[in-house]
DNA sequence: GGGGGATTGGAGAGCGCTTTCCGAGTGTTA
DNA sequence: TAACACTCGGAAAGCGCTCTCCAATCCCCC
């Protein structure tokens, strides 16, 4: 039962017959204890069970050995169903996955964190600054989100997955998102593709607009200077919707870049309905190469996106500013590569 | 920057002319507390920007706010893979939107665990019992795992997802995974198949072994005493090796069931290189209705695990028993459906 | 043999908070 | 007016730990 009172530095020291500092000095492996006590120390804390802890040593050490992932959403309703397929898509367990993997190494936890509103915000920060935690890796979904800013105003080590939508002072990692744009339009156009279309994501949030710029640019270097878009929100369906769009307003269309695998999914179904194959009639190419590009058919041809690393490496920044805060600003650009699967 | 020291309750205090505990007393809404003062306490907590340092109030409530969810391993390698496929696979994400669904309106945290070692577990459940976390969510991966009998011998309040291996008083949330195999046993006969074969999943770990036994008692009961089975674990590559074998085997076979989704992805696969009509010359059931059932062509027929609202139960019942530790130990099993698509 | 330096263990002051215990003030009744 | 019950705010004792001092011990060198 949990109301047993488990046993203290103090009860270990009794044990011992040494003082509480000389028990916490063993423990903590500072040298200036002598040999033969260390090992009575460590016998008497065998004999008791104890484990120290880790709350009453954080409170006074100021370190917690953990990191916050915080998930800095805009609420539009409480219940929103939009965390639930956040959760669900594979986008998230790879991120857990590649902060994990250097995190566990160091015996550091992940404690989740979600905040909707600026008051969450504000709390959020507040308990970081007590804390709470010793820093956060931040997935910041909204368009514009104040959370950056607000975290570095308040000297929260910190860093972002994604570049802030506006300049602040804070690190990052980020995808080339522009020159995985760039690789799907080479390849499109390799292809022999001449009517060439996009389904992008919400123009307002930086991966999405960095990949309607890189798209955009590759093609018109080309000699395509206008290309058909439909505007998706990363969804299976809107891009099905987007795709049936598209195909409305322009026939003959022979190639498209999807902002990501998921809406690509969306978009062969709407293909398929409107009786075109892929790759014969119209080629299609994905973005993000997850589980879905595999599992679709015709498999989907797409850009790599390597999450896992980037969060690892994002991880060891978020160390590395713990220990040393001062350190100079720094982000990590990660370069896509292209797939080739069946559907370009 | 860090260093500046942020405001305590004694700052807040002084401020407002009143003591501590007054303060104290104000910000934790217990009456007794002239409504005067309570003006003057939170117009000084605003002008001081105080916000409560949680540490500091554990140590003394025994009350974190934080609930643990620990995946417990039993680890190959340090650096076993395992861990990041298991994180990019949909089931993770899905508990954690369902658990964050509950625990997010209680404004209750999640702290991420894993352990792979005995070690690990005994320094959990030592941590968990320091009073770390209040409770924890424990999936439980290896066939035999001594976690759940450690957590309810420490007294620390935990819930598990899925049924344990052996019998432990402890809470759990489980699907009725012998009525799923069942459905889609009959499913397979009504559609009229003969020859129906069976790819499960590792036999020892319950959720396994409960399909496998589901599946093969329906069948029984009409007729079809004997079942080839090929075993995989899970993953969609050992799905397409299964298959290939189970062809070679049988190549009569008309009907399959495949104990999750993502062999299925396998299987579909390698009869599609076998040059077998989906569902045409065989039909094919999956299991767990996960996004990849929609993505693969055909779309799955597939079992339907309401994850997200089982690990929302699971939440519930945390927070239950941490409320009331003596309460009767309890479990909920929930009942799966068939989801007819085009693959069986 | 005595003084200086190095080494080692212990006492105790907090970290920031909650909560018990008391005393002081207020109102009510005889 | 005195006695009593009640309400409300403050002093202070911890929660379990770390770490700075400081005292005691030991060794070496002159």
């Amino acid at each position: 039962m949990r109301t047993e009172r488990l046993p203290t530095l103090e009860d270990v020291a009794r044990e011992a017959g040494v003082s509480r500092a000389t028990v916490s000095r063993v423990i903590n492996g500072i040298r200036n204890v002598d040999p033969q006590l260390h090992e009575v120390v460590w016998d008497a804390v065998g004999r008791t069970g104890y484990v120290p802890n880790r709350l009453a040593r954080s409170l006074v050490t100021r370190r917690t050995g953990t990191v916050a992932l915080v998930v800095s959403d805009s609420e539009t309703h409480d219940d929103d169903p939009f965390m639930g397929r956040f959760f669900a898509d594979p986008y998230f367990g790879r991120v857990v996955g590649g902060l994990m993997s250097v995190l566990r190494g160091q015996g550091v936890q992940l404690a989740l964190q979600i905040v909707g509103t600026d008051d969450g915000r504000k709390r959020l920060v507040g308990d970081l600054r007590n804390g709470q935690a010793d820093g956060a890796i931040v997935l910041s979904l909204p368009a514009v989100d104040p959370l950056p800013r607000m975290l570095t105003e308040g000297g929260v080590p910190a860093v972002l997955i994604g570049r802030p939508a506006e300049p602040v002072p804070i690190d990052y990692v980020d995808l080339a998102n522009d020159t995985g744009a760039a690789l799907a339009a080479e390849h499109l156009l390799t292809r022999g593709c001449q009517r060439i279309g996009m389904i992008s994501g919400p123009a307002d949030v930086p991966a999405s607009s960095d990949r309607i710029a890189g798209f955009r640019r590759s093609l018109a270097r080309r000699g395509h200077g206008w290309v058909p878009t439909e505007t998706g929100n990363f969804t299976r369906d809107s891009g099905e919707i987007a795709m049936r769009d598209l195909l409305a307003a322009n026939p003959q269309l022979d190639g498209v870049f999807v902002a990501n695998d998921l809406m690509a999914l969306g978009a062969l179904a709407a293909l398929r309905s409107a009786g075109r194959d892929v790759p014969g009639d119209v080629a299609v190419v994905g973005f993000d190469d997850s589980s879905a590009a595999v599992a679709a058919s015709p498999a989907l041809t797409t850009i790599r996106h390597p999450l896992e690393d980037m969060a690892a490496e994002a991880a060891r920044m978020l160390l590395a500013r713990i220990e040393e805060p001062a350190m100079r600003v720094a982000s990590v650009i990660y370069e896509p590569a292209l797939i080739e699967r069946g559907s370009a």
